[in-house]
DNA sequence: TTGAAAGCGCTAACAC
DNA sequence: GTGTTAGCGCTTTCAA
C-alpha cells in the first residue's frame, strides 16, 4: 500500500513515463537517461543510480518505437507462415522465435494463406519497418523480391526456394530426400507405387516430386499414380480414400510430407483395416515429433528444423551487417529415417544414434 | 528495364522513400501526402493522383513506426505462447494472428516458457507499446498485471485465469467439463480411475482436477491415482507407462488436456497391446484436430477454440475504447464429444451435428 | 562524463 | 481542401 511517490492524482497513470520525465526527478538532463539505457554508453556510477531510482519510481521503459524512428534498425523480424494445422510449421516458427529472441530479434507474425499469395500482407509488414523478413512455406513475387532487394531488406525462405536464385533460402535435400525414399521403397519389393503430392506450385512439392520419379526412374518404373493432397488434411483424406479403394491399390505411398503422411496411415488402417508396413507401405518427408510416435512409426525423410532455422539466422545476420550478400540456395543434410510405416529392405540399415537409417548403394559408406 | 525515375546513382536506393520526398516530388506539402494515406481524411481526387502517382514512383510506403510514435498506438498485440508441441497453442495463435489481423493488428510473438515465470518477457513486450497483450496459457505476476492495468494497457488471458479477479480472462468451462467426464465414465461402469495432471501451478489444470475430483466424489468415489504430466509428452510418457504398468491398472484415465491424451492412447496400444476403449478407456480435454483422426478417436470435452479467441479480440476491443472495464472470467461452454477411446454408457449419448456428444442426467434437457 | 540542440518520419491542430 | 507548424520520445552529434 505505498502510496504513489509522484502525484497523489484520482486519475491513473495514463501513459507510460517518457525519459524526459525520468530526467525531470532524476536532476539530469533527458540524454543521459538516454546514455544509462544504451548499452555501452558511458555513465559515472552516480548518474547511473540516480537515474535508475527514478526510473523505478515512474515504473520508466524506454519506448522502442521511438528508438526506432531514430535507428532505423526495429528489433523486428516479419515471419510469415501458412495458416495451417502442420505441426512441422509449429516447430519452425517456435525455433524461429526463440533463436532470434536470443539475438535481440522479435517476430512479427504473419498468417499466410496457403493457397494465396502473399504480396498484400507482406505489403503491410514492409510498412511496420521489420529488419527482416523470414518466409516458411511461403512463396513470394519476384517483383517483390526485387522491392525488398532494392530497399536493402534481407529476406530468408525457409522450407522453399524461389525459382530464380534471387532471394537466398533453406530447405532440406528434398530431392536427393526423395529419391533416397524411392530407392527404399524399390529395395522393399514395391511394385505399384502412389505419390501424394503437396501444393502444386510450392517448390518442396516439385523437387520431392522430381526426385521420388527420378529414383523410380533408376529402376525403369515408369508409373507412378499420382494425387494431389496440398499438404490439408481434407484433401488427402479424399484422395488417400481414391487410392486405397482402387482395384489395385498402391503398396507403396510416398506423401509430400509427414503430416500428410499421417493422415494416410490413419485412413489406412482406420478405414480400410490395413496394417501399415505389410499390407501397404507409406512415408512421408520431414520427420515431424508425431513421426516418431510409435502409433503412426513413420518412416520418412527428416529435415533437421533445428538445424535449418539456425542457419536462417545467419543468413539473416549476414545479410544485416554486410552490404550485399549472395542469394545462396542452403541444403540442410537429412536422414532416411527408417520406422514400421514401410516394409524394411534387406540391407542398407543402420543404427544410427537412437534410431535406425537407411542409405542407398550409392550413398553407403560417404563419409561427412 | 525502366530507370530510376529519380536518380541514376550506381548505389542502389539504400532506405526507403520518405512522406516528404514523395511531396517534392509531387509538388505538394508533405500534410498532404500524409492524408492521402490515412483513411478517411479529405483530399481532392486530383491531389489524391498526383501523391499517388509519385508515391507508385518512389515505391513509398507509409512508416508505421513514425506514425506509432505520434498516434500512440502500434496496432500490435503482444501474444504470448507457450514453447511445447501442443496442438492447441498452435491453433490458437493461428486463430488469433487472423482475427486480430482482421480487425487492422499484428500479432507481435513471444514465446514463453511454460515452466518459468514470463515476467521477463513481457517486461521487454511493453517495450515495444503494443496496444494489447493475450496470454496464450501463460501466467502472469499479480505484480506484473497491475503495472499493465495502471498503464491503461489491456491484458488478456486465453485458457487460464489468475487468482484474483484483477485480469480478464477467456477459458472453456474446465469445472464443468472434468466433472462431466467424471459422470461420463462412471456412467461407463469404470472403477479404478486415473488422473494426469498438467503443470500443477496451471489454473486449468487446478480447474479441471477439482471437477475431476468433484465429480466422482458424487458417486463416493474418493480413490483416484494421481500423476503429472505437466503437459509435455515426455513426462506424459514416463508416468503413463508407471500407470499401465501396475499390477491393478486403472481402467479409466483421465488426462488434463488432449496432448497428453493421445500421447497415453499411443503407448497403451503401441507398448501395453491394450485395446484402447475396451481393456482402457482414456479421456482427455481441449477437442484438438486430432482427436477427431479415427486412429485416435478421442473421447473429450471440446473447447472452441475459434469462439474463445472471437471472445478474446472482444475483450480486448472493449478495453481498447472504455475507459475502465471489469475484469470478466469468460467462460465459454464446451461438450462431452463421445468417440471411441472410452467406454460409452448405456444411455446419454445424443446426435449433434456430425458427432455424438453425452450430457449427464443433471444436464440433459437443458436448452441454451 | 554531461547537457544542449537537432532531428528520425509522421500526425494533428490550426490557419488560410 | 491544403499548407504551416508543432511536436511524439528518443538517439546522436557537438560543445562544454
Amino acid at each position: 500500500m505505498k502510496p504513489d511517490p509522484v502525484k497523489m492524482d484520482a486519475e491513473p497513470e495514463r501513459r507510460p513515463a517518457t525519459a524526459y520525465e525520468v530526467a525531470e526527478l532524476a536532476g539530469v538532463s533527458q540524454s543521459a537517461v538516454s546514455r544509462v539505457f544504451t548499452p555501452g554508453a558511458s555513465v559515472s556510477a552516480a548518474m547511473r543510480e540516480k537515474v535508475q531510482d527514478a526510473a523505478q519510481q515512474l515504473g520508466y521503459r524506454p519506448n522502442l518505437v521511438a528508438r526506432s524512428l531514430i535507428t532505423r534498425r526495429s528489433s523486428l523480424i516479419g515471419v510469415a507462415v501458412p495458416g495451417t494445422a502442420n505441426p512441422f510449421y509449429q516447430a519452425a516458427l517456435d525455433a524461429l522465435s526463440t533463436s532470434f529472441a536470443r539475438i535481440g530479434y522479435r517476430v512479427l507474425l504473419f498468417t499466410s494463406d496457403p493457397l494465396a499469395g502473399s504480396d498484400p500482407i507482406l505489403e503491410e509488414v514492409l510498412r511496420y519497418r521489420v529488419d527482416a523478413l523470414v518466409l516458411i512455406s511461403t512463396s513470394l513475387s519476384s517483383h517483390f523480391a526485387d522491392e525488398c532487394l532494392q530497399q536493402g531488406l534481407p529476406v530468408v525462405m525457409l522450407n522453399r526456394k524461389t525459382d530464380g536464385d534471387s532471394v537466398p533460402s533453406v530447405a532440406g535435400d528434398n530431392r536427393r530426400g526423395a529419391k533416397e525414399l524411392a530407392a527404399f521403397l524399390l529395395a522393399g519389393k514395391h511394385r505399384r507405387f502412389a505419390y501424394v503430392a503437396g501444393l502444386e506450385h510450392s517448390s518442396t512439392n516439385r523437387d520431392r516430386e522430381a526426385g521420388f520419379l527420378e529414383g523410380l526412374a533408376e529402376r525403369k518404373i515408369r508409373h507412378v499414380e499420382r494425387v494431389v493432397g496440398n499438404y490439408s488434411a481434407g484433401d488427402t483424406e479424399l484422395v488417400v480414400r481414391k487410392l486405397l479403394s482402387s482395384t489395385t491399390p498402391p503398396d507403396a505411398i510416398f506423401c509430400a510430407n509427414d503430416y500428410m503422411a499421417l493422415v494416410a496411415i490413419n485412413l489406412a488402417r482406420a478405414e480400410f483395416q490395413l496394417n501399415v508396413g505389410t499390407d501397404v507401405s507409406i512415408v512421408g518427408f520431414d520427420d515431424i515429433e508425431m513421426a516418431r510416435w510409435p502409433i503412426f512409426g513413420l518412416t520418412t525423410y527428416s529435415q533437421p528444423v533445428k538445424v535449418m532455422v539456425q542457419r536462417v539466422v545467419q543468413v539473416v545476420q549476414r545479410q544485416l551487417s554486410a552490404a550485399v550478400v549472395p542469394a545462396v540456395q542452403h541444403i540442410v543434410d537429412g536422414e532416411l529415417i527408417v520406422r514400421g510405416s514401410a516394409r524394411v529392405p534387406q540391407t542398407g540399415v543402420v543404427r544410427s544414434a537412437d534410431q535406425w537409417t537407411w542409405h542407398s548403394r550409392k550413398h553407403r559408406g560417404i563419409s561427412r
